[in-house]
DNA sequence: TTGAGTAGTTGACTTAACTCAATTATTCGC
DNA sequence: GCGAATAATTGAGTTAAGTCAACTACTCAA
């Protein structure tokens, strides 16, 4: 599937807008603060880093960075929503990962000289983010290495994530990898009933697991004839999360 | 597809066979000093770490550990070849990962306490592996906390080739996941011509591509048949491999 | 508020991939 | 080296999911 605005968006550099206002705690500052990445850190090592970065406005479709591109900046979403895609050869479209406010990310292949971003980064309605710079994190870690141990971690915790996502990619039927697409979307793991929000279009969700945006649409309505989903636009409540597993195997 | 032997084991205890002879310059201590994790550290500091850590041997098809089990070790292969897999409630077994002699490995959650193994480790031929205590290993990084930094640009490794892997099971046609899998196992990344072993049996590349073994064999027979490539056993030669990723789009 | 463009849905038809079954290779322990 | 067990291949029939097309419902910006 090409997605067109993302096609378009591949051949306009992306013009980076910096806000000027200083991050306060409405902006997510609290959120950055209870950062896995943040939160050991001391007030005073944390305010020099934040007094490093930018803090950026991504319009609706905007980039933010691009796929094979110098990796100089890591970035935290104050507001928002961005997802990261890679594009092959042919210009398809590959979303592989969607985020949220309060979430921090790159995949930056760091083995390459200089580190590359592993994939295409944009805005799905207008966002903002801090940007901060790679070199002022290492020299933070270099001063205070007892901060690494928290970076290890939130890295190993993201290869894990990473492979969970795989496993849920080994599923063969389309049906059974939306529910459990579904399922992980739930607080308790499927524990108890709750409602979702979709993290993305219904269409990039349907990329994301790899089927097409009609069999995403046709199983969606097969769900809710069923009474195992409740659809309202992209918020799905599902009552019995236990029942969709069962019908997923 | 539930993989029989995988099956039995899941209530086979494993049960660990020690090598005490010492790691030797032929037992890929070599390669465990060049590994990214290690390479990094003095001589005296892997000695003792190595001391701490156990040499075992495992049989064809021997269980190494359990997915949510607490995770203790982590683990070197110094000969053999292991893969990863996970087991749902349903029995279904999914291989993720395959892993040669000289890498280092265990998806740990590592926010869970205690830490857990994300997967299931077996040994597919007979092997050896040191058991490295991450106890051990995170004291070493206490001391030195300058070695941290391999370990943090290992995971981040980790979680960018995670990240690739996901982007191949994006890919909806079986035919073209294959080929994209074919592709990656070169090592020029399809720039010139190779001949590539296949890492894991053929039924289980199969399960980690989404796809039946009898798919799998029948797209493999087409490409054989159109001189895409030549089959000897486990081992792939593809003469040309920009033909092979023309005809995957 | 309107209209253009994108996203989502539904139907009809086609095809890739699955399932089941039978057969042939391989592997590995004895 | 033999024989049982597992892995791989091939065929035939079925089905899930893709494709193409038409239509509806949003969204956003002028």
């Amino acid at each position: 599937m090409v997605i067109p605005h993302s096609a378009e968006s591949r051949y306009t550099k992306p013009v980076l807008v910096a806000v000027n206002k200083p991050l306060d705690e409405e902006d997510g500052l609290e959120k950055l603060r209870s950062h896995a990445l943040f939160r050991s850190l001391k007030a005073h090592d944390l305010d020099h880093l934040i007094q490093q970065s930018r803090r950026l406005r991504l319009g609706h479709h905007q980039l933010l960075y691009r796929q094979d591109r110098p990796a100089h900046h890591f970035f935290f979403v104050i507001s928002g929503r961005l997802r990261l895609y890679r594009l092959d050869s042919s210009g398809i479209d590959r979303t592989l990962d969607s985020i949220a406010p309060g979430d921090c990310f790159a995949e930056v292949m760091i083995y390459a000289d200089p580190p590359r971003y592993a994939c295409y980064a944009e805005a799905l309605k207008s966002s903002e983010v801090l940007m901060i710079p790679v070199k002022a994190y290492q020299e933070l870690l270099n001063q205070h290495p007892e901060y690494a141990q928290a970076a290890l971690r939130h890295y190993a915790m993201r290869a894990v994530t990473r492979f969970h996502d795989l496993e849920i990619m080994t599923v063969q039927s389309a049906r059974d990898r939306l529910i459990r697409y579904l399922i992980d979307l739930l607080p308790n793991g499927g524990q108890e009933s709750g409602e979702v929000e979709l993290p993305l279009p219904k269409c990039l969700v349907a990329s994301r697991l790899a089927m097409q945006p009609e069999t995403f649409s046709r199983i969606l309505a097969d769900l809710k004839a069923n009474g195992l989903v409740r659809v309202n636009r992209s918020k799905l409540f599902i009552s019995d999360p236990q029942r969709l597993i069962a019908i997923s195997q």
